[in-house]
RNA sequence: GCGGACGUGGUGGAAUCGGUAGACACACCGGACUUAAAAUCCGUCGGCUUCGGCCAUGCGGGUUCGAGUCCCGCCGUCCGCACCA
């Protein structure tokens, strides 16, 4: 028999399908079904974790469409972004090249998996096709308000003359200059998330995302933040100087307006107007201020950052005791939520506790807990912030704080002070960029007209070439001279001297509405409103829940934009979602803990038993003569004559069962081992920089892309983490090598074969299959469908007996479900078989119910809750006859000897038979 | 600190509704085939055992005829948010 050669195999089922073009979007959809794996960033390589996610989504495709629906599956590329810039810095090329050459690149390596996607519709959002009506969208949702202009602080490294992205500000300073980096207030372009975040909120618990996990709603329930609560102002009184002009009073933000009475100081965040109002004259303040905005921003530095302060020569009055209460500027407090101002309540609220007790100031108990004394109860160094009675609180006495509430602010409310308001911890998105490898944004300003959106008969706004040398550079080449002629041009209103928007937009802009373009993709629009709605929302969009609230809650804002522009119909992008869990690897290091490459390492096994103390004395002695020390890698290899390197591998060897040696590739292009240990460290996500990563062509090359593909989806559930290994690819391609066999062995048994009748155990173990797989691929258990199928495999041994139609039956549901998850071995088999036609087309296997039930049961029968025998009756039978086997079963008499059977409790099971039965005796 | 998820053999994991704990796979071990090895095939595979059983799902309690599953309290791991008033 010939032994299964996955790569021509493989290639000749992709050309098949190419030339069938089996992937095609039908055009008009009775029955759609549109599913989607998150688009990749072309960063130059896919890994295995690629392989995951599209292998999966491939599952989810070629099972619906073997089920009959019309599915749309594309492909494109999350192609704008830093690293390409970055690159091109370093090699001095240009962005748009190392991008597209990635592309090409990775679209091979894809290809080569074999998955059932439609490239027609293929983009990158580099394309000028796609950014153009983009910028159609941002004019659109300039032109109806959902776009603003505001100041906004960013990141400014004074020595690169640049501004950074978060993730390029490291302990406070540039990621490239190391200086320390400025924070300053630039203009920026912002889309008004904030105005949707009711609507964001609720459609996370109304019905609208119920096929989303759990953990994700909840997810971005916390990113939206909403609280309720007051706000109010507290008039303000100077003590010295002067309040700036046209300030009263001080507006705050709280949600524990029961707790007024218990006010000690009010709190402004250090770059709150107030704060700066007075820094003007006060050397001290000024300084301490410039100290908080130089704190750092690690979340490590917050945590061990102490509460400190600074008086403001100005007081409070609190609207229902007339106390003046002091004003601090206070660290701690954050400009960007609420007001930036706060009434401080030490009693109730740990950093105000902290603080009071820095700076002195009264802590008066207004909450009293459920069992402390009210005459008494008193705060030490923790604050109480549970439930209890309001006390020392005039009219709010002897209310429960959730009374207390609603009784404060329809108070404040009354006496005009303030009013109950809903606020939420989500901010407005900003989009600027300060780069050039991005969407530009389609804007001109004029020095008389202000900010000019380019029209829309105008667009695309293109990115002007610039040569590759100009990346070498810091900063954006948009804004210096090499883009004068691009940027500088005459204002579309008055026709003055104006000038081109520099930023570009956020790469989240890129991938808000990719899903949409893919399912139509007109000339002149971002999307044709009928197909588009003829095929969203995604009916299952699958990706990495590292993207479970930016992109995620960025697509859902750009879908209700796009419905109020007319565009679609729908508010939710993605009607069911499922997060995968990542591929992770072992981590190897060398003697200087640096990363070594999977590729370059060996593992030695010791070869026999394990050797004893003395027995390895022995061989270190005599290892310049001990012929054969090792196998490595299943080959004899003479590692060393070093004596010291020689124990010390087996040292290891024996201790951990194995030990990595480096390998490297000297002269003759041979690889070899070196002297030199690896050290095996825990698994980790893979990533280029712990040089842990795993290449699909490699395994391609050795195991096949089906192999690949089936092991990646078996062993652990798909939403968990799974660590790639050698010997988990291998046993994955000795199921495909095991299936092939199988059918080769059965060739043509599909041609003629009659209609199989009766209800063996093959035709059982046949339906019973196909329904529990169907049901698995369903519910996302495909661990649990992969292992149904090694079990249905290893049912099938005995086929030689077994009637032609039942043989074929069982093969043909074989090749039929194997298709999803090993889609060229399933046509090879299909051929071999002498199926129809591709076995993508044809349709999915239906198990008939009389099969899915037994005739007989084995039912267990506990003895006081301990099984101690089963016993074997008609699925049909009935209580008094199961009752009756289970008590005559002779374990279940020896355990009942010398003892009262107190009752006998039978279950049925559910459609017919029984579970279990339980005597109870005593 | 707040919120969430999870804890099962040497390993990944299964057990769908409270009903036979360990499906399926990996590793290891034994056997067959072979001059030998690889590959392949077959078998054993939680621990202890006086071979009757006993003990086992992070730990300690509880509910129940029956608990990996439900409840309470710990311990541990992972994830998200984090001075959000």
């Amino acid at each position: 028999m010939a032994k299964y050669d996955p790569k021509p195999i493989e290639e000749k089922w992709q050309a098949r399908w190419r030339e069938a073009e089996s992937f095609a979007t039908p055009k008009d959809p009775k029955n759609p079904y549109y599913v989607l794996e998150m688009f990749p960033y072309p960063s130059g390589r896919i890994h295995i974790g690629h392989v995951r996610n599209y292998a999966m989504g491939d599952v989810v495709a070629r099972t619906k469409r073997a089920q009959g629906y019309d599915v749309l599956h594309p492909m494109g590329w999350d192609a704008f972004g830093l690293p390409a810039e970055n690159a091109a810095m370093q090699t001095g090329g240009h962005p748009r090249d190392w991008t597209y050459g990635n592309i090409e690149v990775m679209r091979g390596q894809l290809q080569r998996m074999g998955l059932a996607l439609d490239w027609s519709r293929e983009f990158a959002t580099c394309d000028e096709a796609y950014y153009g009506q983009q910028q159609r969208l941002f004019l659109d949702f300039l032109s109806r308000g959902f776009v603003e202009r505001k100041e906004s602080m960013v990141n400014w490294d004074p020595v690169d003359h640049t501004v950074l992205a978060n993730e390029q500000v490291i302990d406070g300073k540039g990621w490239r200059s190391g200086a320390p980096v400025e924070r300053r207030v630039l203009s920026q372009w912002f889309f008004k998330i904030t105005d949707r975040a009711e609507d964001l909120l609720a459609a996370l618990d109304d019905g609208r995302l119920a096929g989303w996990p759990e953990h994700v709603r909840q997810m971005q329930r916390n990113w939206i933040g909403k609280s309720k609560g007051l706000k109010m102002a507290f008039p303000l009184t100077a003590q010295a100087g002067a309040l700036p002009e046209g300030t009263r009073d001080l507006p705050i933000y709280t949600t524990r307006p029961d707790t007024l009475y218990g006010a000690s100081f009010l709190g402004v965040a250090p770059d709150h107007p107030l704060a700066k109002h007075f820094a003007h004259d006060d050397p001290g303040l000024a300084q301490f201020l410039t100290e908080c905005q130089a704190a750092g921003t690690s979340e490590e530095a917050i945590e061990k950052a102490e509460k400190r302060g600074y008086r403001l020569p100005v007081t409070g009055r609190h609207p229902f005791t007339d106390e003046e209460l002091p004003v601090y500027v206070a660290n701690f407090i954050l400009m960007t939520y609420g007001t930036g101002a706060i009434f401080a309540c030490p009693a109730h609220d740990q950093r105000d506790l902290d603080f009071a007790r820095k700076y002195d100031l009264p802590v008066k108990p207004v909450v009293c807990p459920p069992d402390a004394d009210p005459a008494t109860f008193e705060v030490g160094d923790e604050a109480f912030t549970d439930p209890g009675t309001i006390i020392n609180s005039d009219f709010l006495d002897g209310l429960p704080v959730e009374e207390a509430l609603p009784a404060a602010i329809a108070k404040i409310e009354e006496m005009g002070w303030g009013e109950g308001t809903t606020n939420y911890r989500l901010r407005d998105w900003g989009v600027s960029r300060q780069r050039y490898w991005g969407c530009p944004i389609p804007v001109i300003h004029c020095d008389a007209c202000g900010a000019v959106p380019v029209p829309q008969d105008q667009l695309p706004v293109t990115l002007p070439d610039v040569p590759a040398e100009e990346f070498k550079k810091t900063g954006n080449p948009l804004d210096r001279d090499v883009c004068k002629d691009w940027r500088e041009v005459p204002c579309l209103s008055c026709s003055g001297p104006a000038r081109r928007e520099t930023d570009t937009m956020d790469t989240f802009v890129d991938s808000s509405w990719y899903y949409a373009r893919f399912a139509s993709q007109p000339e002149g629009a971002p999307v044709a409103k009928a197909e588009a709605d003829a095929w969203l929302p995604v009916n299952q969009y699958i990706g990495g829940i590292e993207h479970a609230i930016l992109h995620l809650l960025y697509a859902r804002y750009f879908m209700r934009n796009m419905k109020d522009c007319g565009y679609t119909d729908r508010d939710e992008p993605f009607e069911n979602l499922f997060t995968q869990g990542m591929v992770t690897h072992e981590t190897y290091r060398d003697h200087l803990f640096q990363y070594v490459s999977p590729d370059d390492v060996e593992f030695i096994k010791w070869d026999g038993s394990e050797p004893s103390d003395g027995e390895l004395r022995r061989m270190w002695d005599n290892a310049k003569r001990v012929s054969n020390p090792v196998i490595l890698n299943r080959e004899e290899h003479q590692l060393s004559d070093d004596p010291d390197f020689f124990r010390g591998v087996i040292d290891v060897a024996k201790r951990e069962g194995r030990a990595g040696i480096r390998l490297f590739t000297p002269g003759s292009g041979k690889r070899e081992p070196i002297r030199e240990f690896v050290r095996i460290l825990p698994i980790e996500k893979m990533s280029k920089s712990k040089k842990n990563v795993v290449s699909p062509d490699a395994i391609a090359d050795r195991y096949g892309a089906d192999a690949a593909r089936f092991f990646m989806l078996s062993d652990s559930p798909p939403e968990r983490d799974v660590e790639w290994t050698e010997s988990g690819v291998e046993g994955a391609s000795r199921f495909v090598n095991r299936v092939y066999d199988l059918c080769a062995a059965h060739e043509g048994v599909l041609a003629g074969a009659g209609t199989p009748e009766g209800t063996s155990d093959l035709r059982r173990a046949t339906h019973g299959t196909v329904q529990g797989v169907t049901d698995d691929i369903a519910a996302f258990r495909f661990n649990k469908a992969i292992a149904r199928l090694y079990e249905f495999l290893g049912s099938l041994k005995g086929l030689k007996d077994a009637p032609a139609p039942e043989t074929a039956e069982a093969l043909s549901a074989l090749a039929r479900l194997v298709a999803p998850f090993c889609p060229h071995l399933a046509e090879e088999c299909w051929s071999a078989l002498g199926g129809q036609g591709l076995v993508c087309d044809a349709p999915w296997p239906i198990a008939e119910p009389s099969l899915l039930q037994a005739d007989t049961v084995t039912v267990p029968v506990q003895v006081g809750g301990k099984k101690r025998g089963e016993v074997t009756v008609a699925a049909d039978a009935d209580r008094e006859t199961v009752e009756a086997a289970a008590l005559a079963e002779p374990a279940v008499v020896r355990f009942l000897e010398g003892k009262e059977v107190r009752k006998v409790i039978a279950v049925p099971n559910k459609p017919s038979g029984w579970r279990i039965v339980n005597v109870v005796a005593g």
